[in-house]
DNA sequence: TTGAAAGCGCTAACAG
DNA sequence: CTGTTAGCGCTTTCAA
């Protein structure tokens, strides 16, 4: 039982009956080639099991075959649904999808990506990355996704971080409330300057306007929401709501008040920002904005192969969100059963 | 100012004033050059901003330069930590990570995956694939990760389920429980069937007995739990603590249990599997088992990469999993902080 | 509609 | 230690 190496274009040609270039012709653009032929090497394809060897079409082609993802932490599940998205849409043209977790090898070995030899274009998630890393006229297309590097100009796919942060506003104000506070993100992040655009949007569609002590900072880990709370208690008069930049905040922040004994909504209504799956799960339940994240995924995708097929390409795709009302703005009654959002 | 097309190694060496043999050497090997030829290659790397052409050297050397990794739901954020290990492992190798979701593209896309020209080795987490899309002869070496197909033979990596579950009856146990049920996943599913020889073990070992009526099956889902909750609520004769397959059945049970005013654990104790995010959040905290996805992704690449250099390789390697003993068996006032694990 | 032939850019024998 | 050389397997002109 011989071990049968892999069969080559050659092998199918001489089976066929015809050129290798036939063959080739035949495998990507079957319209141009007789009938006849067609069948023949059709046939041949299935007979040898061919498969076209990758690394030599790609060569040939001067592409790399594949799109690189670069997230600053794949364990995060946040990204995980962007990322199926992606590779769905890329699936569709056949373009493998590889990721690569930014936080390790260093910026020595992200260099390297940047690269049309090893990936057909970019898909940057990260918004800590030096722009220099990118400014090679090596560097492929870049789509950036969900977070945006100052000094990179390229195409941006993004929520609609502004019109989430109004509408958790709006939602509260529609509750009756006029108190409102803010636990924000770092302020050098793009998403924190974009949600903050919309809260003070929302405030002011509503004729209210925020306070300076009312206005927290954390970095998006539950951590920080635990000692936002902190901060909050200390508050002389506090708010009756606080819109938290992401939920992981609201999160560790809902937490910490519960176990001072404070109510929520009772005391403080808390909304959060993200939803992730965590959040229909807490006690109360987590009022928050949601992302479609698959779609922020394929949308991504849609650009950057327009980019990389040289076609104009929209400087910055605004994804709606869309605020989900649960527990922790509405009360207990409502929506008690975990299944219902 | 003109657009600069990338230096090739030809460029390198002619600045160089070598070979382009010697500048491949001295990038690839190069302490068999001599020093002042290294030099003078690296220079020219330098100046050039020169970068091998991943194609071109992939042809060469008869190798995809990267590992494919096949899931059935990137989505699922059980799968991003191994991913991460993943990553993480295999950039010190300086290889790869594509990521492939099952559930798209039908097997007729997948069937290429299974191809040393595109993958130098894969990494199947996904057990109902048809393990015939293995077969052929150009199929590049396999681990299967934490699920295992049937009939596809290949070195294993996974966690240890069966201990897992034991330590999770063996928990019971110690704290007094005699009457233990368990709810099972699917009984073809190979975590299933570990799972099930751990808790029977465990079962053994207190010198217990199983009761046919206490086994309820369930589908993985959060859903299935719920049901089992009204399978469990109907028995003429309730166990006193119940041993879940995964988390999230656990939740879904716990949730209806709940709700129909059983109290947990005081009526009934129940512990999951996984360790999934979501299970220090519930109300009450969720025992668990946990299993270091990390590590399990990690060394799921060092075995992958093994085979690949053809050394030999265990056939299973079975990670630890720990117990993670939470509110949900030892009561409320344990543990309550949200943070303590 | 098809075939011949030229390379894509690199690495690894081999020879010096 | 270094250069010469022969491809890796494919696609795509160009010519017939």
């Amino acid at each position: 039982m011989r071990q049968e190496r892999a069969a080559r274009i050659k092998d199918v040609a001489r089976i066929a009956g015809v050129s290798t270039a036939t063959v080739s012709r035949t495998l990507s653009n079957p319209d141009i080639v007789s009938e006849e032929t067609r069948r023949s090497v059709l046939a041949a394809v299935k007979a040898t099991r061919y498969s076209a060897n990758v690394a030599a079409r790609n060569l040939r082609r001067q592409q790399a075959g594949g799109v690189l993802a670069l997230a600053p932490n794949l364990a995060n599940p946040f990204f995980s649904e962007i990322l199926a998205g992606m590779s769905e849409a890329l699936a569709e043209r056949r373009l493998n999808l590889i990721v690569a977790d930014t936080q390790f090898g260093g910026s020595s070995q992200l260099v390297q990506y940047a690269d049309r030899s090893r990936a057909d274009g970019l898909l940057i998630l990260d918004s800590r990355l030096d722009p220099a890393l990118f400014a090679g006229a090596q560097c492929p297309p870049i789509v950036q996704v969900c977070e945006e590097i100052e000094g990179l100009q390229s195409p941006r796919v993004v929520a609609d971080n502004a019109g989430g942060a109004a509408a958790a506003v709006a939602h509260l104000v529609e509750l009756g409330h006029t108190r409102i506070a803010r636990l924000a993100g770092p302020p050098d992040n793009s998403l924190t300057r974009w949600r903050d655009a919309g809260f003070r949007r929302g405030m002011d569609a509503a004729g209210l306007s925020g306070r300076g002590d009312w206005h927290l900072t954390g970095d998006f880990s539950m951590e920080s929401g635990r000692t936002a709370a902190a901060r909050l208690l200390a508050l002389p008069d506090r708010p009756s709501a606080i819109v938290c930049d992401n939920d992981e905040m609201a999160c560790g922040l809902m937490s910490a008040l519960i176990r001072s004994g404070i109510d929520i909504p009772g005391d403080i209504a808390v909304a959060g920002f993200d939803d992730i799956e965590l959040s229909r799960h807490l006690t109360p339940t987590l009022t928050t904005v949601h992302q479609p994240r698959r779609r922020i995924g394929r949308e991504a995708v849609r650009q950057l192969l327009l980019a990389i097929d040289g076609a104009d390409v929209a400087e910055r795709t605004v994804i709606p969100c869309t605020l989900v009302p649960r527990q922790s703005t509405l009360g207990r009654e409502a929506l008690s059963d975990q299944a219902a959002s």
